[in-house]
DNA sequence: GAACGTAATGTTATAGTATAACAATAGTCA
DNA sequence: TGACTATTGTTATACTATAACATTACGTTC
């Protein structure tokens, strides 16, 4: 699932929703309400949606809310795996396939904002590598392109 | 030089300014004295610095100035290839080879925050390719890693 | 199930990053 | 010189994020 395909969008937030439950019982953690609505309002869309954005719905659902709020919840969704932050946008993403620790790739449509997730490990290798080449050892990458995706490109 | 390297900073300064003065120069840029004061602040080290940080350093300089200040000559010396933004930082780094356009990944060192340039083309070119692959288009890759440079490493 | 300890959330305040909008000034060129 | 444009000044505000402390909910032990 590229995020730039057509899909059927519901079942991204519910198997999301899945995943993070099992993950949770797994790990022994918590995935309460306010955690797993933060989850579902990152999934609405594939676009990468910002913290403040999402204060606002919260606070319409619960009455009161205070960016701590939310800023909690997706830091524990981020720490698990279960989103990703867009650092140019300011931003988060679900993870598409959030079981293990992954370096990830970020495809970002400057037309319709939305974002699709690569998980090429032999990208991430060369990077580690060209690092290590330059005494430097490596601990997390973050590499983020913009351009256009096929919806959005001019039909040639 | 890779920023993590020993060498004679004084001149890494005085090089980016002489290389922003043709730059500017050769495209009938102005090059103002605001922006080589602030190509200077951002070069007086390899660390990435923030804004408002070099907006202190205008103010006592100036007697004053603002935040559009120092965020006008900043967005000066990004467009034309002088300086580059960190992302993960919010933060600025002089360009170690400002003459074309191209693209850069960063190795910045959790320990001593200084930042290293590598211009690795391949790396670049595989990113695009794999981009295509999924219907992509790539325009601008911001690629970023940290980890521990040479310097900081555990000596084994 | 009561008491305790811990994790999660609430609440208030503030820090940090960036831009909009309009005014004033300086440089350029006919 | 005068008109035009680019640059900088100035004020206000938007946007993003965290610190610090209070309260509530949960889980465990006895």
């Amino acid at each position: 699932m590229s995020g730039f395909e057509n899909h059927d969008h519901r079942s991204c937030i519910r198997d999301a929703v899945q995943a993070a439950k099992a993950l949770c019982a797994e790990r022994g953690l918590r995935f309460t309400p306010l955690r797993q609505r933060v989850l579902e309002l990152v999934w609405q869309s594939h676009r990468p949606v910002g913290a403040y954005e999402l204060l606002d719905i919260v606070k319409d659902e619960r009455g009161r809310a205070a960016p701590p709020t939310v800023y909690r919840a997706l830091e524990f969704l981020l720490e698990n795996g279960l989103i990703h932050r867009i650092e140019t946008l300011n931003a988060f993403v679900g993870c598409d396939h959030p079981a293990g620790p992954h370096t990830a790739q970020f495809l970002i449509c400057t037309s319709c904002r939305r974002v699709a997730e690569l998980s090429d490990d032999a990208i991430a290798k060369r990077v580690r590598t060209r690092a290590a080449d330059a005494g430097f050892r490596s601990e997390h990458q973050t590499l983020e392109v913009t351009g256009t995706c096929e919806d959005c490109a001019e039909p040639s």
